[in-house]
DNA sequence: CTGAAAGCGCTTACAG
DNA sequence: CTGAAAGCGCTTACAG
C-alpha cells in the first residue's frame, strides 16, 4: 500500500527506473559491471576527464546507466582519496543566539557557493567544549574552521596553529597570537554610541558589559571610558548571573545624587536583559533614560521607543571570514585580518522627544 | 618570533612533544612504525579491542606514542570502512530564523550526546534547494536527515523514502506519505488561542496566515474557522510580499462597519510583521486590538504589551526528532510520529486592562 | 581507447 | 600474542 503510493508518485515524476534500484547502494563498480567496463572508465566519464580519448558510445552508455541507477558519488570515499572534505567547521557560543545564527546563515551561503558544507557546534563560552569541538572537527577532517572563541583561549589558538588546520577567528580576537581574524572596530563602535549620546545632551552615561577578559568587549568599554574619563559609570556583569547583575548595576546607576541619564549596553542579549529590567521599574525611555544597544534584533524594532543600536555588517563579516578561510585552505601561510566599521542606527530610544 | 610564542605557550601547557610533530599528519601507520609493530595492533589497542590477548607492554608503548604524537583518528577513513559517518543532516527553511536556530541548538545537543555531529542547510522554502540539499547530504553519507520541508514536497518525501536514508520530518508533515514526523497539534493550538480570545470577550477575530499548501499552517487556520465559522475573518499573505499583504489584510480587517477586535497570527515572523504595522497605525494593544502570536521571541517580551503567544515545546520537538531518527538509523522499518501539545502563554496583549 | 593496480586511513577475519 | 591481507568507494599514473 505504502509502496504503491510511492511507486505512483515516482511514476508521475518519471522516476520509474529508480524504483528498480530501491535501497541498493550503487557505486562506480555497479555501473562498471552493468556497462561491462572498468571502474577507471566510469570514473573518468563521470568526472569528465580524458574526454578526448574515451569512446563516445561507451561514455554515453556509462552516463545513461549512472542516471538510470541514480548514482550518487560517495563523497566520503572522495574525501579520503583527496584528503579534502569540502567541509567547514563553525564554532560559535550558541547557534540559538541570533548573532550566531545570522552569521551562520551567511557563512552557509558563501561556503555553498564555493562547494563547501558547514558543520557546526556550540561552545557555550566554555574553553573545554571549544577544545573538544576543535578536535572533533579536526578528526572529521574539516578543511578549515571558523571560530568565535570564548575567553582565555590562548591555548586553543596555539593548538589550532600547530594542528596545521586553517582557521579564522571571528568576533573575538587574540592579537597575542597572530591569526586570521574578522571582526569590527569595537573601540570606535563604542565611541560612535557615546558621541551620539553626548551630542544629544546626555551628561552622565552608564555602560553595561560583561566581566570578561574578552578583548572585543573590553574594547567597547575602553571606547566609552576614553571619552568620558572619570564620568564613565561602568557596570560589569557576570555571565552566570546576568539578570541579577544587570538589575544591580542599573539600580546603582539610577540611585545616588548623580543618576545616569543614558545607558550604553555592549551586547544584544545584555541590552534585552537591561530593557526588561528598565521596563519593570517603569522607567520611561528615552525621557528618563536614553538607551543605546548593540546588534540588530526584532525586539529593538518593536520596542515602544525603537532602540538605537550599533549595527555590525553581518554580511561582510560572514563573507569575509569564508573568503579568508578559503585563501588559507588554498595556501596556508601568513595571516589576514579584516576589521569592519560599524554603523550607529539612531532611533527614538536615544533621542529626547 | 611567532613560532617562539607558540612554542612558549606549548611549553607552558606541557605540549612540548607535540611540537616535534608539527604539521606532520600522524596516522596509525606512523605510530606502528615508531613502535615497531603492525597497524593491526595499533588499531586494536587504540580501540580497546582484544585487550586480553595483547601484550600489556606493547599496548602501553602504543598508547604512549599515540599520546606523544597527539594522534587524531581520521574519521573519514573510519566512516568509509563502517559505512557510517555519525553525522546528521539538518535542513530548515532558514537557520537565521529563531525557530530554526533554537531547534538546531537542541538537535545539536541531543545529537552530540549520542556521538553525532550535525551539518545544516537552509532551503529558503524552495523545493529545488531542498532537493539539492538532500542529495548533497546523501552524497556526504549522512546517517540520517531531519527536515522541515517547504510546501509541495511530495516528490522529495518519496525520493527520501526510496533512497533508504532514514529521515524525520519536523514542523511540516506530509501525511499522504507515511514518514517519521515530529510536530505539534496545530489545530488545537489555534483553538487554544481563539477560545482564550473569546473568553476575554472578543467577538470579531481576524487571523493572518500564509497563503500556502503547508498543512501545519492550514491546520492553524482550520482550528480558527471551525470555532468561529462565518465570523472568522481570514487574511492570507504571500511569502513573497509579506509586508504589503499583512498591511492590506490588517487595513481590511480594521475597516468597514465590523472591524475586528482581536487578531491571531500563525507564525512568529508574521506576528512581528503585523505588530510593526499595527504600531505604525497607532493602534493600541490590547485596548483597540487584542493580539495573540505564535512562537517565542524576545520581541514579544519587550513589547509594551507583552504578547500572548502559542508556545511550542521546542526541547521536546528537538529531542524527539533526534530520538526517532536514531531509532530509524538503528532499524529502518515502520514510521514513528510524535505530536506535542502547545501551551498558550497569556499576557497583556490579549487581556483588556 | 581501456584496464589492472596502488593508495587514501582505517578495521577485522583469519592464519600462525 | 601478532601481522599480512582484504576491503570500504573512489582516483589516477602507468602500461598496453
Amino acid at each position: 500500500m505504502i509502496v504503491e503510493t510511492i511507486k505512483q508518485i515516482y511514476l508521475e515524476h518519471n522516476y520509474l527506473l529508480s524504483i528498480t534500484a530501491m535501497k541498493t547502494k550503487v557505486s562506480i563498480k555497479t555501473i562498471a559491471e552493468q556497462v561491462g567496463v572498468s571502474t577507471t572508465l566510469v570514473s573518468y566519464v563521470l568526472n569528465n576527464k580524458n574526454e578526448n580519448r574515451i569512446n563516445k558510445d561507451v561514455a554515453e552508455r556509462i552516463r545513461t546507466v549512472a542516471r538510470e541507477l541514480n548514482y550518487q558519488p560517495n563523497q566520503i570515499a572522495r574525501s579520503l582519496k583527496f584528503q579534502k572534505t569540502f567541509t567547514i567547521g563553525l564554532i560559535v557560543a550558541d547557534i540559538a543566539n541570533p548573532f550566531s545564527s545570522q552569521i551562520a546563515r551567511i557563512i552557509e551561503n558563501e561556503a555553498k557557493s564555493n562547494g563547501y558544507s558547514v558543520i557546526f557546534g556550540s561552545s557555550d563560552e566554555s574553553k573545554e567544549k571549544t577544545k573538544d569541538l576543535i578536535n572533533l572537527f579536526i578528526n572529521r577532517q574539516v578543511d578549515g574552521l571558523i571560530i568565535a572563541l570564548p575567553e582565555n583561549c590562548e591555548e586553543q589558538v596555539a593548538y589550532l596553529k600547530q594542528s596545521g588546520t586553517p582557521f579564522v577567528l571571528i568576533d573575538r580576537n587574540y592579537p597575542s597570537i597572530p591569526s586570521n581574524y574578522v571582526g569590527i572596530d569595537n573601540y570606535d563602535a563604542a565611541g560612535k554610541a557615546i558621541r551620539h549620546l553626548q551630542a544629544n545632551g546626555h551628561k552622565r552615561i552608564g555602560v553595561i558589559s560583561y566581566k570578561t577578559s574578552l578583548l572585543h568587549l573590553n574594547e567597547r568599554v575602553r571606547g566609552v571610558v576614553d571619552l568620558l574619563n572619570e564620568n564613565a559609570v561602568v557596570g560589569e556583569v557576570s555571565i552566570d548571573h546576568t539578570n541579577e547583575d544587570v538589575a544591580n548595576a542599573i539600580d546603582r546607576f539610577m540611585s545616588g545624587d548623580q543618576p545616569i541619564d543614558a545607558l550604553f549596553v555592549t551586547t544584544n542579549l545584555l541590552t534585552i536583559c537591561a530593557l526588561k529590567y528598565i521596563n519593570s521599574l517603569g522607567i520611561k525611555i528615552p525621557d528618563q533614560l536614553a538607551v543605546v544597544g548593540f546588534d540588530e534584533t526584532d525586539a529593538f524594532d518593536l520596542f515602544y521607543a525603537p532602540v538605537t543600536y550599533v549595527k555590525q555588517p553581518m554580511a561582510d563579516i560572514g563573507k569575509k571570514s569564508v573568503r579568508i578561510l578559503l585563501d588559507a585552505i588554498a595556501k596556508n601561510d601568513g595571516v589576514q585580518s579584516a576589521v569592519f566599521d560599524t554603523e550607529l542606527i539612531v532611533r527614538q530610544s536615544s533621542v529626547l522627544s
